[in-house]
RNA sequence: GGAGGCGUCGCCUAGUCCGGUCUAUGGCGCCCGCCUGCUAAGCGGGUUGAGGGUCAAACCUCUCGCGGGUUCAAAUCCCGCCGCCUCCGCCA
């Protein structure tokens, strides 16, 4: 959700980041309509009540007559009251609907247009050369690491189980990058996975992509698609100290996805799946501190990749790929052999104070107190293992083990196929 | 799953039975000022948050876990929900 102030105040920067994201303007003018409507719908309901409370104090002091009188005029105010009040509701209502319309404010220098129109930063790496290319579910299988055929027979499709140096491999990379967060000052969290509607709302995610959601109708919970669901919710509601800096949590949680929207996309082996896991790293900072903490999270990212040695490109993504709470967004994406293209790994998403806003998440000031910023960026997930298989195989089959990741698979420098 | 208890402005707490004088009491902590060689103590004032309003104030509305209801009037009565605690049952 939008500041309202900056509505008021700026409508021609809200105007010109909706152009950026491909949207409708229009949406600012009634706004600010709206947002007329409802000040004066309000300002009527209280002076009202104001009255009304005046005279709620003369009652119980009169007698008789005067009493009876007195009592009339008040039921009669009371009715006035209610139905101005319901005016009022109806009026903020309409605003707020319309307020979570637009998406943040796109920050400046973002690349504008569609998913397509993204642009390149850097390349990092070298991409491997490699006569004969198996894909990471051939590699995965010769390795027995990977069984999709019984993650579809116990779960369907778009499950797998993770078996042998399988499971090795994502554990080791997990707690790599756990061990790198806590190495640069974050708190290492196991989140809940199971959350409230308020708290998969507030984070943004029951609009647009809602059918993107697992939702246990049971419960009332929803199934969380990233720990910066919990991790923007940890502090919900709560004014928060942020003077010796930025509060950073290093999120370790399984992500589900429904996938709804993506039919015979990405189909074969791990790439796209509805459960993996994922380490997060999430920052509560000053708004005016976010842009600097944004690029020191782009850094962490590439400091991870680079110890699993893995080829990758950095995008900036443009702003109608934003989605409705970046502000600005950076992707690390990985090569991948098998396709000859890359493949998004990480990405870090600037929200100013778009999440906090909903959430309540403030912090306090010299005179009263303001929301915060949030920012979230990949620090490892399931789907790095195809990058790792694809990027470090070798003619025969076997894999080369990033000298990072050998503490956790028992020193080994090469996993080699199982015969 | 069963039974009971609880939720008040940072923390603790009075108020809830019996609706109006609650504009929510007191203490602790914190902030400002006064006083006192320093410190401690003492004295006076301030101290939930949100939205309006103002040059700034004054001031107005909302806020006693959340939402609804009854009433001229709700911290107080009624209903629903959420959270916490105790005991029992079940369980990794």
């Amino acid at each position: 959700m939008l500041d309202l102030r900056v509505i008021r105040e700026d409508p021609d920067r809200l105007r010109a980041s909706q152009r950026a994201r491909g949207e409708d303007d229009q949406i600012v003018s009634q706004l600010l309509a709206a947002d007329e409507a409802r000040r004066e719908q309000l300002s009527r309901f209280e002076a009202l009540r104001a009255e009304q409370k005046s005279l709620s104090k003369q009652i119980p002091k009169a007698q008789g007559e005067q009493k009876q009188a007195l009592l009339g005029k008040a039921k009669q105010l009371a009715d006035e009251v209610k139905q101005a009040q319901a005016a009022a509701d109806e009026a903020q209502r309409e605003l707020e609907q319309l307020a979570i319309v637009p998406g943040n404010l796109v920050e400046e220098g973002v690349p504008s247009g569609g998913e397509e129109n993204f642009v390149e930063l850097r390349h990092v790496g070298h991409k491997p050369q490699l006569e004969k290319v198996r894909d990471h579910l051939e590699l995965g299988e010769l390795l027995r690491a990977i069984d999709v055929p019984r993650g579809a027979k116990v779960s369907g499709s778009r499950f797998y189980y993770l078996t042998g140096v399988g499971a090795q491999l994502e554990l080791g990379l997990l707690n790599l990058a756990m061990s790198k967060a806590i190495e640069n000052g974050f708190t290492p969290v196991i989140t809940p996975t199971l959350v409230r509607p308020e708290i998969m709302g507030g984070t943004g995610f029951l609009g647009a992509h809602a059918e993107e959601v697992y939702w246990l109708e049971a419960d009332d919970l929803y199934l969380v698609g990233t720990s910066e669901v919990p991790l923007a919710g940890y502090h919900a509601d709560e004014i928060i100290d942020l003077a010796d800096g930025p509060i950073r949590y290093a999120g370790w949680s399984a992500c589900y996805r429904r996938e709804a929207g993506s039919h015979g996309r990405d189909t074969r082996g791990i790439i796209r799946v509805h459960q993996f896991h994922k380490v997060e790293m999430f920052s509560y900072c000053r708004e005016e501190d976010s842009r600097d903490e944004h690029r020191r999270l782009l850094t962490w990212e590439e400091e991870m990749l680079a110890a699993v040695e893995i080829p990758y490109r950095v995008i900036d993504v443009a702003a109608g790929d934003l989605g409705s709470s970046a502000a600005r967004k950076f992707d690390c994406e990985a090569w991948l052999p098998s396709q000859g293209r890359y493949m998004e790994v990480t990405s870090t998403s600037n929200c100013t104070t778009f999440q906090a806003r909903r959430l309540g998440i403030r912090e306090r000031t010299d005179n009263g107190t303001r929301t915060v910023a949030t920012l979230n960026g990949t620090l490892a997930t399931t789907r790095w293992i195809v990058a790792i298989l694809e990027n470090h195989q070798q003619p025969d089959g076997s894999v080369h083990v990033p000298e990072a990741l050998r503490p956790y698979l028992g020193g080994r420098r090469l996993l080699e196929p199982v015969t």
